[in-house]
DNA sequence: GTATGTTTGAAACAGACGTTTGATTTAAGT
DNA sequence: ACTTAAATCAAACGTCTGTTTCAAACATAC
């Protein structure tokens, strides 16, 4: 089927586009050149920019949601009364994104750089589309946050819970350049995982500090 | 002097629209009208619309910068050899911030953004132009952390470094949006202040983690 | 095989962008 | 007052943007 060879090859390209350039500096020219399909294609097939990048955002995201959802209910199923402590969660939380993009690396850039740009444009259809379409698995995991650090109150809890997301999203969408600093002033190679593996206590410790009010 | 009336004009501006929308959805038309000066004044003043972002980088960067290396001579007079934490670090970095953006607090959100921006862009003129001016400020700053978390790896505290960086740079970049979220989720007004003094002890807990290695 | 609906293709569209030009005004120096 | 340099202005430049158009190619069904 031509169709949807056309729609892949284009939502192929964009994600990678995207997660050079960023993107308001990635055109609609630039992606179909790669994708070797017609400038009318993106039009034809998704209807606008926006919408491109909104679907380029939920190929990830949905798989991605379904997953952390399956992976909680059977965790629930089979421990059921059991809290998790946050570092559990986020691992649940990393092991799907892991598992999604799975061979692509870039796909997980793309997918954090979406999440800050999500935050960043003041008035942005994206945060919008995020909070309307995936209202459901966010709420799940908030919740089992509240439930892992029951000592925050919950306006604290929500700062702390932009705390890590914000560090989580720059380094995640960063990592490529922020590992090439690394290696010129290390002169060490350092993995993607070996980076997650660093972020998570971080995370942890910072979400179980005592309060700064 | 004309002169310089129009350049501050076109710095106000351009960093008020800069912290509100970006830089590449900034147009220089935008900036102009609102500074009310000729469109051509850019190029005149500054050269190209890069070294206008530059300039409204150093503009608040610079001052900032003699803030901290100026505070931080004054306390090793005072305190020579002893060893600040972590959080008494932020917490010159932040006084410094303050004093330098009084009174308008977008200039707090268009610097984080620039930093942000400045990993963001892959060649990126803005971290290489940052790189080399500033250079020695920031080192001092990483020698201070690195005295006062000695037992963490080199490598391993440049990446927790970032981490800070990133969650300080997502939170106060997106700020006003964050609150404007907060506001909406508990129908309570959240000031600045408070959400720096919540943000210290997560980073600060954060570096102090175990290791993840 | 003809008709129907879907997908591609090359070309053009209108608008926005950063930048440049050259004339005109403003200010400063002598 | 005259000269010279600096600053402003309106207008245009060429380029790039997302989007639209409409004919050609394609597949599908009868």
């Amino acid at each position: 089927m031509a169709h949807s060879d056309t729609v892949t090859r284009i939502l192929d390209s964009a994600e990678s586009l995207f997660a050079e350039r960023g993107f308001a500096e990635t055109s609609l020219r630039s992606i179909t050149a790669q994708a070797e399909v017609n400038l009318a294609a993106v039009n034809y097939h998704f209807g606008s920019k926006k919408s491109l990048i909104q679907a380029v955002f939920a190929r990830f995201f949905t798989p991605f949601y379904q997953m952390v959802e399956a992976s909680l209910d059977m965790h629930e199923k089979r421990h059921p009364e059991v809290i998790l402590t946050v570092e559990e969660i986020l691992r649940f939380v990393s092991r799907s994104i892991s598992k999604v993009s799975e061979g692509d690396r870039r796909r997980l850039a793309i997918f954090m750089r979406l999440l800050g740009l999500a935050y960043n444009q003041g008035q942005g259809h994206l945060r919008k589309f995020l909070q309307n379409e995936y209202r459901a698995v966010s709420g799940r995991v908030m919740d089992l946050i509240a439930k892992a650090t029951p000592e925050l109150k919950d306006e604290e809890r929500f700062w702390r819970i932009h705390f890590m997301l914000g560090a989580a999203a720059f380094t995640l969408s960063n990592m490529e350049h922020l590992r090439a600093i690394f290696e010129h002033d290390f002169d060490t190679q350092c993995t993607e995982e070996d980076v997650v593996a660093m972020l998570m206590p971080f995370l942890g410790a910072g979400v179980r500090a005592q309060s700064g009010l």
